[in-house]
DNA sequence: GGACACTCCACCCATGCGAG
DNA sequence: CTCGCATGGGTGGAGTGTCC
């Protein structure tokens, strides 16, 4: 099957770094840290892999669910983001963590926002309180862009991935472990399937306060009220916090602007392939696990790349593999990485990873 | 000072196409 | 099947101005 072709990654020729130059960035280990969930991570690293493909979506899910998503047209499993959607993910977690009980684990509050007026919902065989914050749009913009200047175009472009994205759905199928009391103190292994079809964000926009002048402005259309006096609230899926105690992964507060940093300055540059590769590294140190391989023939799905494979695509494929090693090694959460011979004679990547990061 | 609107520019990535 | 090339849409960003 796998034959040798010019285009098929080759030992010799694996070269990341010829696209970008290796920038400063400020010494990671020292940034302050925001977790992100341990299943929204999992859920953006989903990917079908062709022999898994003969089982459809629709025999592996709950019969509640597939009501729902035979409306719609759903193509993937898993959490798949544009490059500026993974971008106000990162935004919404700094927020999150910055309006949050974030010291006490054991707090209800723990990372769980700093709204109260959430109803209390069933979540895969538990109570579950979805978490709401609070906030200002500057603080929207600011969390997005990762700096505090900021012009027209760009409120309407954050608005408008943050509307887009709340109007997404996604299909998430999950287990949830967890260990209950039983009798006389003993404690057992309980394990929750998940599937759920549902937007990761949901948007409140909150208008207070206005006078008969601005009511009637505001009836008229003028958006402009609405967002200078109201405030922004958003209730997050609840992937986006369960079990986040125990099962999360750490990034860099400000991994908006390092990302940009780290492919040169321009944020047209970072693909979706580069957030992906970002976040399995970081679920990889996570796990203690500071020596990695992938086989090369998976990267790519991994990526998400299945567009450029159905088109053969190849050469799009490395370098585009490439260019996304080459931003990791720049983050700072790649040390290295080599293309080795495997058991089986296939090609896989080995990554040294940075655990101090 | 905050929240935009509008304009202008650079250029990246996706996509289509033709060629071998 | 795979490549390179060209094109066009769209995003990111800077700058300036308005309104409250």
């Amino acid at each position: 099957m796998a034959r040798a072709k010019k285009t098929e990654p080759s030992i010799e020729a694996f070269n990341p770094s010829s696209y970008f130059p290796a920038p400063t960035l400020p010494d990671v280990s020292k940034a302050p840290k925001v977790r992100q969930s341990g299943h929204y991570v999992d859920q953006k690293l989903k990917y079908t892999y062709p022999e898994q493909r003969q089982m459809t979506i629709f025999e592996i899910l709950d019969p509640d669910v597939i009501g729902k998503v035979e409306k719609y047209d759903v193509r993937y499993e898993g959490i798949r983001l544009t490059p500026p959607e993974e971008r106000l993910l990162n935004g919404i977690y700094k927020l999150l963590r910055d309006k949050s009980e974030t010291k006490d684990i054991k707090s209800p509050t723990f990372y769980k926002g700093n709204y109260d007026g959430g109803q209390i919902t069933e979540w895969g065989g538990e109570a579950h309180k979805r978490a709401l914050i609070s906030l200002k749009p500057t603080e929207m913009y600011m969390a997005y862009l990762g700096r505090d200047d900021y012009s027209g175009k760009e409120i309407m472009e954050v608005n408008k991935t943050l509307e887009g994205l709340a109007g997404k759905r996604f299909l998430m199928i999950y287990d949830r472990v967890r260990s209950v009391q039983v009798n006389k103190g003993k404690t057992e292994t309980r394990t929750d399937r998940i599937e759920k079809y549902a937007p990761l964000i949901e948007l409140v926009k909150y208008t207070r306060d206005l006078t008969d002048e601005e009511l009637k402005r505001l009836d008229k259309g003028d958006e402009r009220i609405r967002q200078a006096k109201g405030e922004i609230i958003l209730a997050l899926n609840p992937i986006l916090t369960d079990q986040i105690q125990t099962k999360y992964v750490e990034y860099p507060e400000d991994i908006n602007r390092r990302m940009i940093i780290a492919v040169g300055g321009d944020a047209k540059r970072v693909t979706q392939a580069m957030h992906i590769l970002s976040a399995w590294c970081a679920r990889e140190i996570s796990n203690k696990r500071y020596k990695s391989e992938i086989n090369a023939d998976k990267l790519p799905y991994v990526l998400k790349l299945d567009k450029y494979i159905q088109e053969s695509r190849r050469k799009l494929i490395q370098t585009t593999i490439e260019n996304a090693v080459q931003a990791c090694k720049n983050l700072g959460l790649i040390l290295d990485v080599s293309l080795e011979a495997g058991k089986a004679g296939q090609l896989k990547y080995v990554f040294t990873l940075n655990k101090d990061y």
